[in-house]
DNA sequence: ATAATCTGAATTGTATACAAAAGATAAAAG
DNA sequence: CTTTTATCTTTTGTATACAATTCAGATTAT
């Protein structure tokens, strides 16, 4: 068991990030730089740099956890969607055997392994779609949402939606067979029906 | 003439985004905490977060302002088309008669104004569309590359380029007849067309 | 001459200290 | 009773100090 030695502002960042999207830091709360230093027992330094890069990546404003409202949610969706939906078409052109098999494997996980291997599965698939579009900086504008999703759709039951692994196996196959058109319109319900289902689970029935 | 007291980070991130951009810091250079704090006359702390901040927005990697190449200017660009198009295609769809004025308003002053004003009425008749998406998270994600694509094309005479005024105007136009199909289409090509003038710009015929 | 290792300088990472600003509580005025 | 403002407390912003790391050049071994 050996003990990888992290920076403390690296150590800082992910234990934040974590407490948020877990729940222990709550929407609205106050974020205290000098409380989180003496419970993660280092000085303010690297803290506020960390509280900085949660505010960049939109799970801190103010100072506060963020509320996110439905209306956000929506807002994140449709920029998602727009490049994901590019990321599939460059999949169906582009992705070589070797990625469609991986692709594939992430469907049968998904269908048949333990509620974590299906969580992990379903997430694999999308990453693979969206490495395929071969570009760093579409990638990394779906990697600093991807905290914000997360943390949106916290209390749903995710890999329970109806449906979910039969349409990831059907955009997966129409990647297979190079159906750029079918494989986006596919990509785009998809996402909308996650949209639909995030908006209407029981951590959204207030508004 | 009032002094507006901006905080010591704050001034710390323009004044060296600025000189960035300006190629006053060049591509390649090391950028040291320490020899900038003196600089600016203050310390450290708010330099190092001002780096950080321009990190986040790929003007700085690893300490060291980031050399673009013209593969990274087209991997923005393709975002940026997926970005501006969806803009362009809800402009002409909801934009009001009042903004859709002040787009007019910005082909007008491009074709006419000085040289200065012309790069303004250039940028904000983008502007304009960008926030007829009425979607602040793709608002955000614009501005966030909008550094790198002005330091991509520092040295070209942008406002020169055959062509830019009049594929305004038919953009204008395709929106005022509230046509989204074509509005989108005269936004792809105008963005490619300014993409290849300038990958084919002095700045870059070493590649 | 080349590679390996050592040494010291430069630079970054973290901690602590203090000053400025923001916020809360309580007393005074309307 | 509400609003104001005065005072105290908390929290943030910036400066300084020190420790850890990285890097360049010199020195030695092969």
């Amino acid at each position: 068991m050996e003990k990888i030695k992290r920076s403390a502002y690296q150590h800082a960042y992910e234990t934040i990030r974590d407490k948020i999207l877990n729940g222990n830091l709550t929407g609205g709360e106050k974020i205290v730089e000098d409380r989180l230093a003496t419970e993660l027992r280092m000085s303010r330094t690297p803290v506020r740099e960390a509280i900085r890069k949660l505010e960049e990546e939109g799970l801190i404003k103010s100072k506060k956890v963020i509320n996110p409202t439905s209306e956000e949610l929506r807002q994140t969706f449709e920029v998602r969607v727009l490049l994901e939906c590019h990321a599939v078409r460059c999949a169906a052109l582009y992705m070589d055997e070797n990625r469609k098999k991986q692709l594939y494997e992430c469907v049968v996980t998904a269908s048949t392994g333990s509620r974590d291997e299906v969580m992990a599965a379903n997430e694999r698939f999308h990453t693979l779609i969206v490495h395929a579009s071969s570009n760093p900086v579409l990638v990394s504008m779906i990697e600093r949402m991807s905290s914000v999703i997360y943390l949106f759709r916290r209390e749903v039951v995710y890999y329970n939606r109806p449906n979910l692994i039969d349409e990831h196996r059907m955009i997966y196959k129409a990647i297979n067979e190079g159906d750029a058109d079918l494989a986006e319109k596919l990509m785009k319900n998809h996402l909308e029906a996650d949209l639909a289902f995030s908006l209407h689970s029981p951590g959204f029935t207030k508004e």
